[in-house]
DNA sequence: GAGCAACGTGTTTTT
DNA sequence: CACGTTGCTC
């Protein structure tokens, strides 16, 4: 962004400050860390490190994590922390909530003895540092006179209230944003900051961006269409003067990988046509799905690129280097210490780390602190483990970072380790692109010269930049590839040619969002976001069966589809490959007759979404039974269900149930004692 | 304490 | 399916 910025301006840009509100927040906090009571090597645990942490925390504690799950834990701190909330702050209703504000605190003490922040902490420590400090408040109030905040609706509380802390000196703010396109609820995203705002800041202007210079008409009314069935928006019609362009194609495949087959041959005759690879996207609700289209790809030898998933910085073997590389930024920090002080295994067990832990809560240190208490062949290891650390981290001062990260790989016997790994290739790989990583980062993030901030070491910026990126620019940069991301990694792009696949109920929309009208609905405002990343041609596909936890799945064709405008829609149905007539006849049957009527008729808002089961009939027969899928039954075990889905006949039939208690489950028709309710 | 096999369990989206 | 946890053996 700050490269693109500078081309477009004649003016300096070396002033700006463009980032994340995370970024923001992180570089604010390391040029006045003594104010905000941090140390100045203070390290960002990611999600992960977090829960670690938490774990880590309720072990010592001698807290049942049966009944606090740490994952649940972790949300009510986070959840607390993006409402601007202390564990003092907390408002508990009963004796759980009591006890989660407890280990809130906890957790809390935990970190700042650590030297560690999480994500939310990044906000809520910068916000309190610009409350609680007028001369930096007042500095930075002065300093900005002109701030704009790209996608807004994606704001949470505190970063709201951060925001109106920042411009509380009269500074100009511009804030951009569509409510259309708010899909981060999930981690505490407000859309009602967009009203907020215009009650809050003075002289509020708004300024409706209806024109769209993007897409073409069909898409457009597609998008227009299916938004209309959220309630409570803000309001607005996007319209072009490009004409409506093609139709939005909808495909209908035999099974997930028939899908990716098809996929990939359009893709085929698209780069035949002259399209590049980097102008056409594949774009699906949950990282999983990249699998078959990425095996498809492959197969047919088609460069593509995947963005998220497991990203670089996620990695085992990286997030172990980085331990190390934490371990010498700061010993103290015993999320990377538990990380990595028995990794190369250097006989350092279990019952060695719960002394080392007794000992460090006894003497109120680190577990590094600790180590010396610590007695027996456990402590002979430890200290063995203590002196790589400290050799590493005197021996490497005045080194270049990609040096350091070098020596370290060596050192910690990463590299060893994973020589002798039969699976360690690539991750080998991965530690090499770790150092190529350290010489491509530039730590020369301008520091404010007014400040006399201290002066980050390139070791401690990088490993800032390693947290809070995770990895994601990481792409084959110059290889003209066909572009995989999550839907929610496609907003803000545009691609010439847009597939969006598994367009199923229980995948998209996902089937933890249907039960309430709020999920459902970003789910909708996803599928927004889907539709207008296409510029002109758009491909909407639903497979009828789908692999999925391993399991065969019959999910039913995505409401969403049901909602799109008719005139705009071309639907296909691919020719059966060879490898799929086994299953033709029963596709064929039922299209014949549940399919036309459904597709043209495509109600604004159907009452009860039924839809058809691809593979699967719409009823069935068993032993004088009668079974259809949306019917409610019982199971002597498994309790109340739903038939989501039914496939076979006689001995062989199956019927897919979601039980409200034991989870979506495959049983046989023929077997089961199911009642009907 | 290490390493392996069996088992169970959940499992969306991410700064 | 893919991961983590548990239990077992050496």
């Amino acid at each position: 962004m700050m490269t693109r910025m500078s081309a477009m301006l004649p003016i300096n840009t070396r002033g700006m400050w463009i980032g994340t509100f995370h970024g923001l927040c992180n570089r604010m906090l390391r040029a006045h860390h003594r104010d905000a009571h941090l140390p100045a090597t203070f390290q960002i645990l990611d999600v992960a490190d977090q829960l670690a942490s938490i774990k880590r925390l309720l072990k010592a504690a001698g807290i049942d994590d049966e009944k606090y799950p740490p994952k649940q834990v972790q949300n009510f701190i986070n959840g607390a922390k993006e409402e601007g909330l202390r564990a003092n702050d907390v408002e508990a209703h009963d004796g759980f909530q009591r006890r989660l504000a407890e280990i809130y605190a906890l957790y809390q003490d935990q970190c700042d003895r650590e030297g560690v922040v999480d994500f939310a902490e990044l906000l809520l420590r910068s916000y309190e540092l610009l409350q609680r400090h007028a001369p930096v408040r007042e500095h930075y109030q002065r300093r900005f006179r002109h701030i704009l905040v790209d996608e807004f609706q994606d704001t949470n509380r505190l970063q709201y209230r951060w925001l109106r802390l920042l411009a509380g000196g009269g500074a100009a703010v511009l804030a951009v944003g569509d409510d259309d396109q708010s899909i981060y609820a999930f981690r505490g995203a407000n859309v009602g900051n967009m009203a907020d705002f215009e009650r809050d800041f003075s002289h509020p202007e708004v300024i409706r961006l209806e024109q769209n210079y993007r897409s073409h008409g069909h898409i457009l009314d597609a998008a227009n269409a299916l938004i209309e069935n959220n309630e409570g928006r803000m309001g607005k019609n996007l319209w072009t003067d490009q004409g409506h362009g093609e139709p939005v194609r909808v495909v209908e495949s035999l099974s997930d990988a028939a899908e990716a087959q098809w996929v990939v041959g359009e893709i085929q005759a698209l780069i035949a046509d002259g399209k590049s690879r980097h102008e056409i996207a594949l774009l699906y609700r949950s990282n999983a799905q990249s699998r078959v289209l990425e095996h498809t790809l492959f197969s047919a030898k088609i460069p593509y690129k995947v963005y998220g998933g497991l990203r670089f910085f996620e990695r085992q073997e990286v997030k172990h280097a980085l331990a190390y590389l934490r371990l010498m930024e700061n010993p103290h920090d015993d999320t990377a210490f538990s990380r990595v002080v028995n990794f190369p295994a250097r006989g350092i067990g279990a019952r060695t780390l719960e002394n080392l832990a007794d000992a460090a809560r006894q003497g109120n240190t680190s577990l590094y602190g600790a180590v010396a208490r610590v007695a027996g062949k456990g402590g002979a290891n430890l200290a063995q483990f203590v002196g790589i650390i400290d050799r590493m981290r005197f021996g490497t001062q005045n080194l270049p970072l990609p040096e350091i990260v070098s020596v370290m790989l060596e050192d910690s016997g990463l590299t060893a380790h994973y020589k002798l790994e039969k699976e360690g290739a690539e991750r080998l790989e991965n530690l090499d692109e770790l150092v190529n990583a350290a010489a491509a980062f530039n730590a020369d993030e301008p520091v404010d010269p007014e400040l006399q901030a201290d002066v980050l070491t390139p070791l401690a910026a990088f490993l800032s930049h390693a947290a809070l990126e995770a990895g994601d620019n990481q792409a084959n940069e110059g290889q003209d590839a066909v572009q995989l991301m999550t839907i929610h990694a496609s907003k803000g792009l545009e691609f010439e040619a847009v597939f969006v696949t598994g367009l199923e109920e229980g995948l998209f929309p996902h089937e933890n969002s249907i039960l309430e009208q709020s999920g459902l609905e970003e789910e909708r405002r996803l599928m927004y976001v889907a539709i207008t990343r296409a510029r002109e041609r758009l491909y909407l596909g639903f497979a009828q069966t789908r692999m999925l936890h391993g399991q065969t799945r019959y999910p039913l064709r995505s409401r969403f589809l049901d909602e799109l405008p008719a005139p705009a829609l071309k639907w296909i149905t691919p020719k059966v490959s060879r490898v799929d007539e086994a299953s033709y006849d029963r596709a064929s049957a039922w299209r014949d007759s549940a399919w036309p009527e459904r597709t043209r008729s495509a109600p604004a808002r159907p009452a009860a979404h039924q839809g058809y089961a691809g593979g699967s009939q719409a009823g069935i027969e068993v032993d004088g039974q009668v079974f259809s899928i949306g019917q409610a039954v019982e199971h002597a075990r498994f309790g109340e269900g739903v038939i989501l889905a039914l496939q076979g006949s006689g001995t062989q039939a199956q019927a897919q149930i979601r039980f409200a208690q034991a989870g979506t489950k495959t049983l046989a028709l023929g077997v089961a004692k199911l009642t009907p309710r």
